[in-house]
RNA sequence: GGUCCGUUCGUCUAUCGGUUAGGACGCCAGGUUUUCAACCUGGAAAGAGGGGUUCGAUUCCCCUACGGACUG
């Protein structure tokens, strides 16, 4: 006779079972700990002071910084649960803020929310939760973790209004065994809110996060000026045919796909940014119709779908470009188990290195993985 | 030197006596968004200067300035 399985998965009662809860101080992650604490689970909180705390402090809509980390603290004890505050401000500069830095001087568009995931919350993080003897991990984020006949399957949360998945396709298998996302079958964030408000938790009404979270006001390209000096030089802004149209504040300012912040006017039709050469500091625009992009190089690949992804020489999926584009159908060639080719079935505009491609099942919401964008050889 | 043509938002332009002087690109703001962008909505923004004619001038006439073409 074996013991019936708890919310968590886990064959004991709730009480014995340890559940570390990532709290960014946001309504999101608040809300999971309250829910797991309401329902008898062993609730430790852990947040992460990941940057500088005293310039962030008066930033609104940010994570993991001066207000934050109070208001779960503040959370964790008006419910009565354990909360460590840890500092991780070196891990964050070399996990994520250096690459980013890089990122853009190599010319390309770097998405830090992923690396965060992967390498912040999802590796040093876990591995602390593993340290302090908990059965699993849960996090805030709108995304799904089902069981399925191969072990722990990835799907898009159930509100594609607030699916998540984009910045978490770089979850490992083991990874997803040890993670769970209670949040990511409720259907609207108003649910989220609700429950906040029935739990009486003091960020009820605190607003979405959003924007880079160690960036104040914005201002990205000021934050990798100050990393690396002299980053921003100047340069030209070419068309396709190499002739000068005018010259920009430097490459860093800009990504493909790009339309504003190019100066460039009196043309009848809009210009996009089609190309970034850091070499020569080229900032190449076209029109519209340049931008189109068919074959997409990917590498760094987290495949998560039943064996492995070099097992069949193509798969029929769906990809997704950009975190706010809808899903395109397309056909992932594999090249070895870390790389591959996303041939799209229609031409996608505004396809940047540094992005990430990320790979879901023709229908039903599961995620298959994903990779980097990257020029391809 | 002469003759002719041209001068409207930052830019490219529409409006051949009565318009809130329109559009595009650019710019700005808001929406959206745990990346950057895209996208959506909105906003600011113009008759070279001076005289006439007319009930009324961006529009017609004259002068000046500037630009262009042709021509001694």
């Amino acid at each position: 006779m074996t013991e019936p399985l708890n919310a968590l998965g886990f064959p004991k009662a709730p009480a014995d079972t340890r559940v570390l809860v990532a709290m960014s101080g946001g309504v999101d992650s608040s809300v999971v700990a309250a829910l797991l604490h309401a329902q008898g689970f062993d609730v430790v909180g852990v947040t992460l002071q990941l940057y500088d705390h005293g310039a962030a402090l008066a930033k609104k809509g940010a994570c993991c910084a001066g207000r934050d980390i109070h208001d779960a603290r503040r959370v964790a004890e008006d419910l009565g649960f354990p909360h460590y505050v840890l500092d991780y401000e070196n891990v964050f500069k070399a996990s994520v803020i250096d690459e980013f830095a890089e990122s853009y001087l190599a010319g390309a568009t770097p998405v830090p929310c992923i690396r965060c995931n992967e390498r912040v919350k999802f590796r040093d993080l876990l591995e602390t939760a593993q340290d302090l003897e908990a059965d699993c991990m849960a996090t805030g984020h709108y995304i799904q973790r089902k069981v399925g006949p191969y072990g722990p399957e990835l799907h898009a949360g159930a509100d594609p209004q607030r699916d998540q998945s984009y910045f978490l396709f770089s979850t490992t298998p083991d990874q997803l065994s040890y993670i769970r996302f209670p949040l990511g079958h409720l259907s609207s964030k108003a649910e989220t809110r609700a429950l906040a408000a029935k739990f009486g938790l003091p960020v009820a009404d605190k607003p979405d996060s959003q924007d880079i979270c160690f960036v104040p006001d914005g201002d990205y390209a000021s934050v990798i000026e100050k990393l690396r000096p002299g980053a921003a030089d100047p340069g030209d802004i070419v068309d396709l045919d190499g002739r000068t149209l005018g010259t920009h504040r430097g490459v860093i300012h800009y990504t493909i796909g790009q339309r504003r912040g190019l100066g460039i006017g009196g043309l009848s039709d809009p210009l996009y940014v089609v190309r970034l050469n850091p070499d020569t500091r080229q900032v190449v625009v076209g029109p519209k119709e340049a931008l189109a992009t068919r074959t997409i190089p990917i590498r760094e690949v987290n495949w998560l779908g039943d064996g492995p992804m070099t097992g069949q020489h193509s798969w029929e999926v769906l990809a997704k470009v950009r975190s706010t584009r809808p899903p395109r159908p397309a056909i992932v060639l594999p090249i070895s188990d870390t790389e591959a080719e996303v041939e799209l079935l229609t031409p996608e505009e505004g396809v940047s290195p540094g992005q990430a491609c990320v790979l879901y099942a023709p229908e039903g919401g599961r995620v298959l993985g994903g990779g980097w964008i990257w020029r391809g050889r």
